[in-house]
DNA sequence: CTGAAAGCGCTTACAG
DNA sequence: CTGAAAGCGCTTACAG
């Protein structure tokens, strides 16, 4: 492969005057420009990133660790924080963490070996030392959708509070008051949050949310069956489950499906993150959609503003409540097209 | 950050002989390997990965340019990608071409540009003549799922001639005659492919596969309900739509509710692409299962072997029919539940 | 405007 | 077993 001095004895310049035309420098004569790009061109010369990198201790590449990206709403996640990203002149590495703490660290580390200029981060667990460690150094980052507390990094998430009380109030509004909940990892923040939220929101009408009514899931489908055939087995079953992500759900709708009950008229149930089959599954399901491609945009906004040294803020996007028939009664609205939907992300 | 020189000077040693430590050179006494490892400890050193790749003419990173990452075939494909070259000590930097040969070739010059080890390509077109270029000049390269006729690279991918002459068996059973499909786009390999195999198959039976029956799609959501929408409008609408992929299917299935037309009552839909929502939609659809896990570990091992200066060879997988009952009647078999199905990935 | 030279952080023959 | 030195392919003060 044609290197920098290739190109400069082709074009009978020295390296620097070559340097100086692809790093479109002012001071270069016409002339001298005019031979090394047609050098460049003779020689199908692309200039070596890594050898640049090395120089300039800038890899224009920014590391993404997401919990998992078979879940829908992570794929749009990291699908809009490229498109940003290239926008800004950046590359992403994705690092699939599997909500796996060890696969975690794994990719953090092999990022930073990498030198990326910055890390976006959501969470697995409440934070490695080795994470930590990497935001007291000064390693550029930002933490999207989960985060960690008490870590000085700015956070781009969506807030659920209020879209969760609006489902809250559509469910009572159906007479339902045995409400239970698919929860996340109590170790990541949405984990947490939608417990807390949820309970909250039952709160403003007098309900409680009892333990027996929240399993205890990891954001994996199979969690999602097995709590909820938990629940089937209870004495006196939940009159709706509520799901705290979309895999979750499908493992759910696996559950009730499998024992041969209907949803809404046994049991109703709604989601955490809205994703574009829940308009075709059988009811098609109530769910919150967070405006994904928004908090992917923030989120790479904020971080470049980091590593070019500028502040960089928080961003915290409202999420919206999206009523279909899983649980109960027509839709107060009309659908909007699923395809429409898309383009949220 | 800490350098190799670093740990030379608290270690009391050349920088030779750290590097010699850090790559397991057997030539080292054990007490400068203990000595190393300690200043190592103490200053918290990690090699600078950028260097090392300048050096060593090797970044242990694999390209993998995918056609569009918020189909959950190339996420599933991508995640076994991922998982496979990690254990072969490789990372892997996803370019997601979105069906755009621009973008596509945007990643394809970024991703050789980084001097990545090899590239793992599912072709959104014929090739440009970047790609072409690059595979000539010898670039380590597996196509995966899609591929270039003509070009010297291995192709790694399922066959569905055997599960769709499966398909269309099963609805000439169900006394279907008029079959449509939304196919992809021509410049692609599974394109054409899954076209010329449904015609085939339906040759069998002694059944036309007209042009009113062919919608041109472009393997998106939207391209799948217009095309849908074209069939219904026909003076004499197709019996069934087999959607090329699962995308298209679910375009498909909005035209479909949008007109309020009842699936398989109506008109009877199958997808090619099995995901674990298909078992959850309303009605549970048809599918045809890639060994998608499978595929991007067979694709990671021939690029690896690439790399290595081994042959590398081609591998073809079939892929296998999962009926359910979108296009009528009950399934034939018990379906294995959604969850398990996942590990098929 | 231009070039010689230093240096980014490593690895690896080469000599001892 | 160990170290001095060269060199991977760039960029960038510095001097002219």
């Amino acid at each position: 492969m044609a290197s920098i001095k290739d190109v400069a004895a082709e074009a009978g310049v020295s390296v620097a005057t070559v340097s100086r035309v692809l790093n479109d420098h002012p001071s270069v004569s016409a002339e001298a420009r005019a031979r090394v790009l047609a050098a460049v061109g003779a020689l199908g010369y692309r200039p070596n990133a890594v050898a640049r990198s090395l120089r300039t201790e800038k890899t224009q590449t920014l590391g993404l660790v997401i919990s998992d990206v078979l879940n829908p709403y992570f794929t749009a996640l990291a699908r809009s924080v490229e498109e940003e990203a290239r926008a800004l002149g950046y590359s992403v590495i994705i690092g699939n963490a599997d909500e796996r703490p060890d696969l975690q660290d794994h990719h953090v580390r092999n990022l930073l070996d990498r030198r990326i200029d910055g890390l976006l981060v959501s969470p697995t667990d409440g934070g490695s030392p080795l994470m930590l460690d990497a935001a007291r150094a000064g390693t550029p980052m930002v933490f999207v959708d989960r985060w960690i507390p008490g870590v000085d990094v700015p956070v781009v998430r969506a807030d659920g509070r209020s879209a969760v009380r609006d489902l809250v109030a559509h469910l009572h509004g159906l007479g339902h008051r045995r409400l239970a909940i698919i929860a996340g990892p109590a170790a990541t923040t949405t984990g947490r949050e939608r417990v807390e939220a949820f309970r909250e929101a039952l709160g403003a009408y007098g309900l409680e949310l009892p333990d027996a009514y929240i399993g205890q899931g990891d954001f994996q489908a199979e969690s999602g069956r097995r709590v909820t055939e938990g629940f089937l087995d209870l004495a006196e079953p939940p009159e709706v489950v509520f799901a705290a992500d979309n895999l979750m759900a499908l493992g759910a709708l696996d559950a009730v499906r499998a024992r041969g009950v209907r949803v809404p008229e046994d049991i109703a149930l709604a989601a955490f993150d809205d994703i574009p089959w829940f308009v075709h599954t059988d009811p098609p399901i109530t769910a919150i959609a967070q405006p994904t491609g928004e908090l992917g945009r923030a989120a790479v906004r904020a971080l470049v503003a980091r590593i070019e040294g500028r502040p960089g803020e928080s961003v915290t996007l409202p999420a919206r409540l999206v009523v279909r028939r899983s649980c109960g009664e027509q839709p107060d609205s009309l659908e909007p097209s699923p395809v429409t939907n898309r383009s949220q992300t």
